[in-house]
DNA sequence: AACGATTTGTTCGTATGTATC
DNA sequence: TGATACATACGAACAAATCGT
């Protein structure tokens, strides 16, 4: 009934964060005075606190100790809008800046290559179709908030979308680029919420620590035009526990409002090292 | 540059996993064998298999050993569609045999209590308002799927709403129900989708192993009248390595139509211990 | 049903490395 | 530079779950 010894210490702890007598910031003591304190051996200790790191109560700093997670406040990204308007150009910068905090995005970095499998199912493409990617990071206050790439076939550059293949923004932002461009309308689109824990490159530039609290959110969006055909797809990837998402259905209160189809911020700087990327 | 012993022995490892030199089901190999393969301890051993478990690529059985994960075809939620249903009567049940899975529900236990801060805030009641909630658990293919609970405003069962204080199914769904009874209309909601490990009641509904891959999704959703006002907040919480949530918004093909407003589908059993919930 | 062999889970001890102040 | 604190690694013993005989 009561349970391995670690899981008693680590619920005896978590009782003690979730009544405040451990408040955000505070250190949950040295791994010594655990050992003292609960008449167990390190490792025991160590395990206790591990269930309490899985679980995203506390955090481990080496050299200095073990604190109570500070509560974060997530970002809200609204999945609804005007299909007319993409998520990659001045709409995130806007959105961002809306909620008083200061967004910052590389430069695109460009390739072309050859579809893989899902992708070329989610374009209804051929096995060999080529396609450009649009590879962007993007940061929230100086912390790295996501990553994102977009996917067009190459043909659309064939018919003079030449800005697709070039590494800078594209102040309007895409989707509306290859209107005014091609005249493809985006009428909808439709996007998918997965979990999902973060590769190598992610956990990375996430600073993901390597113990445990370790979720990306992955959000695809396909984009069709007017023939109903898909003609776009991008893929962004989020820290878990730094995201929330939105989604607005029918009439919904003016202070939920979806986000402006058009900009009218200022322009914002992008990151130092922006042209590396 | 190399890293620590146990994260060689892991990557090791899920090179061999993502090469399919490991497939899916296959053992990893005992302990002892890969102490021996590693020419390490049996301590960090596992240790490399625990970064592999917090990364979702294999689980442990007590007494059999160490096994690669099957793939999981995860379930999809569409979260837009037609804002005049709810999602918890027949909608949910004719979502999910539409998939060729087998859904079932619990009743609903009915309880009355005093809202939350955040809830009276997402209701904008006051702080004192009592709340009426039916807590339901949901089944796909007798594998535990999602736990949620629905809160509504006492002063909708003073108004003649009585069929919300009753620990039975309201066949139409309570969105239509509210309707009919009182006129009350649903003409949007707004969801909020969030990551965040599990409480113990998740856990153990949900089967989570104590180990680690553990996340839930929390989706809510505040349903707005035809005055603007939130009339009711469902929070569902769902395992998150089995689930995928999609949003539609403009014009998508018809492979992607949201779901009907009305079901035709039959009748569906409820749980075995359904008359005990 | 009982038992033994196998395999993972828990706990302790100890030593050394690395980060921080 | 030293002290402190967490990270890594090894060794050992027993417990608990599983499976075949």
């Amino acid at each position: 009934m009561v349970g391995p010894r670690y899981r008693q210490i680590a619920e005896d702890l978590r009782d003690q964060i979730e009544l405040g007598t451990l408040a955000p910031g505070d250190q949950l003591g040295t791994e010594l005075e655990l050992q003292e304190r609960y008449n167990a051996s390190r490792n025991t200790v160590r395990d206790a606190v591990k269930w309490l790191i899985i679980r995203g109560l506390v955090e481990t700093r080496p050299g200095q100790g073990t604190f109570v997670r500070p509560e974060i406040v997530p970002f809200v990204t609204t999945l609804t809008g005007d299909p007319q308007a993409g998520r990659d150009g001045p709409i995130y910068l806007s959105e961002v800046a809306a909620s008083r905090r200061t967004p910052m995005g590389s430069h695109p970095r460009v390739e072309v290559r050859r579809a893989d499998a899902w992708l070329a199912e989610a374009l209804r493409a051929g096995a060999d179709t080529t396609v450009v990617t649009r590879h962007q990071r993007r940061f929230i206050d100086g912390t790295p908030w996501s990553l994102q790439t977009s996917y067009y076939p190459m043909n659309l550059v064939e018919r003079g979308a030449v800005g697709l293949i070039q590494a800078s923004d594209l102040e309007e932002g895409t989707v509306e680029y290859l209107r005014q461009k091609l005249g493809i309308s985006q009428v909808g689109y439709r996007d998918t919420v997965t979990v999902r824990p973060p590769d190598n490159a992610e956990a990375d530039f996430f600073r993901l620590p390597d113990d445990g609290r370790v979720a990306v959110i992955e959000t695809r969006r396909t984009g069709f035009g007017a023939d109903g055909a898909p003609f776009r797809v991008t893929v962004s990837v989020y820290p878990a526990d730094r995201n929330t998402f939105a989604v607005n259905v029918g009439v919904v209160p003016g202070e939920f409002a979806d986000p402006p189809a058009a900009s009218t911020g200022p322009a914002v700087g992008t990151e130092a090292d922006a042209g590396r990327v």
